[in-house]
DNA sequence: CTTACATTGGACAAAATTTGACAAGTCAAA
DNA sequence: TTTGACTTGTCAAATTTTGTCCAATGTAAG
């Protein structure tokens, strides 16, 4: 997963542990094991806090968090592009 | 609501009542004029469903069920392009 | 080896969200 | 003013998600 797997680095780019880190976050270890493999989905929330914790980019974990939301609801691969296309039409357009 | 406007449109096309319909999916029918309205959203089931029902393209409903879906998980304009690019990107390439 | 600690896996409970039913409401046509 | 289509709000059942716990695995040092 895109998130988890940029949590991992930036985590062991400043040498911490996941202990450490979900200390913080008030969750287990396990679970946050499973958060940066992807197995489990941060809350919204989380991801914020570990952008502040990580001293990371808010703005792109939050991008990061959605985009994996997104493939996660997508299966057919062609579907998926046309909804893409016509979501981002959408929020472009600003209206339903 | 982009799938809901489409079924009202179809349905309304045909002749057809919520109740009609309603009765086919097993739902009421307050459950079904929400789906309709986007008060409510369908399962992906229910929309195979309706497609069947009204004799509808399945691909395209389950397109605009998808691109509902995304709208509703994104907030904000900004990161939501960003992350629409990042997952139409990879699901083009297929891989994480 | 064996100890110590970090991480992972799986089963289960708690919490949150979703789905639906029901009762009551609006609205329009007859 | 009755009838039928549709809508609104509230509540409970069902499902999903989030989290905990315990056990397993991995890994590096002594």
């Amino acid at each position: 997963m895109k998130l988890g797997n940029r949590i991992k680095e930036l985590r062991e780019s400043q040498g911490l542990l996941q202990r450490q880190l979900s200390a913080q976050l008030e969750i287990d270890t396990p679970m946050f094991s499973k958060i940066e493999r992807g197995e489990r989905r941060a809350k919204r929330e989380q991801v914020l806090k570990i952008a502040e914790l990580l001293k990371a980019d808010e703005q792109e974990l939050l991008a990061l968090w959605l985009a994996d939301q997104i493939l996660e609801i997508t299966t057919d691969e062609q579907q998926a592009l046309q909804a893409l296309k016509m979501a981002t039409k959408d929020i472009k357009n600003k209206k339903d």
